[in-house]
DNA sequence: CCACGGACTGAACGCGGGTTTAGCCTGCTG
DNA sequence: CAGCAGGCTAAACCCGCGTTCAGTCCGTGG
């Protein structure tokens, strides 16, 4: 990274908030704190954003504009058009993927699930309508079975899905390996095949097309 | 509950700061709000504690003895045997049942889960090593696969089981059910038979003795 | 050139936080 | 009885927080 920061300070501020928010929690975290971190005097923060609340708003929504870019709901060829081809099984790996490594942002939405913001309701709730689509799509494809309650079965793999997410450093911790992120992730992987093998249809052992990846290097 | 309380001054300030923090965090209850739940001077407070960070020291020890307790590591009688033994199917489970209606212990458990805490950590380490042992009971039992990695597939069905007890309130929310308590457990308790039951063995549909409770109505 | 507005700052303000202090009351002990 | 210990309180203390204020600097428009 270059030595200058061409991004303009109310950018710096914001981002050092999601940085600051995302490692330590909004309670903790000092005004000055980020204005020191962006460089700035904490006068400047509350002039671009006046409040901490302020502050706290702009940076969820812009953690929620970015998710909504990312998912692209009205496009033809967004990442959930992708997951029902089949491209991707998991919220969590569609997050994992398009984050740069040391991203604040799954931490930060961590925080945010757990604070029990409206937000994140609103985020699990479009989350789960697209999981049921896009189950609805595998079924259909029959890459997997939806059973008689799909909205129930969606909410049970995003909790599993998102569960992994929000323990993700604690396994770390506990089973020496990281479930998101280079071998620990296709060692997570290969066990989650073998463990959902259940909602997958044909047990008969012949082939498994989907374990195409064979886990020797995940993109980190 | 009788209008005297017989409670000592000091597990009063306990009680009150576990349900003042299960409900509103750590850092956003004050000393003060603490201290007049509980019926006390915030001086008194300090007095038995030492500082707020010796309450809330004493708050996870508290907790933390009263899950050894219930979990009895050492007996022959605990939990862990009924778990080995069939009786309960998850930690989450057993947590429910064992405590009361509206306890605060589990939305603490949340929070401390969520923080990051070293206890938070070891907690689980603990819960998984336990979870191993049982999995690998119900494996010799023949009413589970434990398959070729045990550790990783413990972690996974407890990200799973943890993972629903976090999003609880969202899922709340979102679906319209709990499912946790009541309708909603049976309803996703249900679904997670049909989900799981890859890792269970013989998907002969011949009997199913499992899922007693036939959730005529859904709740919506 | 001046005027103006917006980015930006140093210093201060007021308040609420955790904590300290000095002391009261009560029950026990010698 | 005196003395002491410990549960308990009212009041104060002080620090750090979010925020405000008064102003400087600088680029743009007239």
């Amino acid at each position: 990274m270059s030595s200058v920061d061409d991004r303009t300070a109310r950018a710096r501020v914001r981002d050092a908030a999601l940085e600051l928010f995302a490692e330590h929690g909004e309670d903790a975290v000092t005004m000055r704190q980020i204005a020191e971190q962006a460089d700035v005097s904490p006068a400047l923060v509350v002039h671009h954003f006046g409040s901490k609340g302020g502050l706290r708003r702009a940076v969820v929504e812009h953690v929620r504009d970015w998710m909504e870019e990312l998912f692209d709901l009205s496009g033809e060829e967004g990442v959930l058009r992708e997951m029902a081809a089949g491209e991707w099984t998991s919220i969590g790996e569609v997050l994992q993927h398009a984050l740069p490594e040391r991203s604040p942002v799954i931490p930060y939405l961590r925080r945010l699930i757990m604070s029990g913001d409206p937000l994140a309701t609103e985020l699990l709730a479009s989350w789960h309508r697209s999981t049921v689509e896009i189950m609805r799509a595998w079924d259909e494809a029959g890459v997997m079975v939806a059973g008689p309650d799909p909205e129930t079965r969606a909410a049970m793999a995003m909790s599993a899905d998102l569960g992994t997410l929000l323990l993700a450093d604690h396994w770390q911790r506990v089973l020496g390996f990281d479930p998101l992120h280079g071998e620990g992730l296709a060692r997570w992987t290969d066990e989650a095949m073998r463990f959902y093998s259940g909602v997958l249809p044909a047990p008969d052992t012949d082939e498994d097309e989907h374990i195409a990846t064979p886990s020797t290097k995940e993109t980190p």
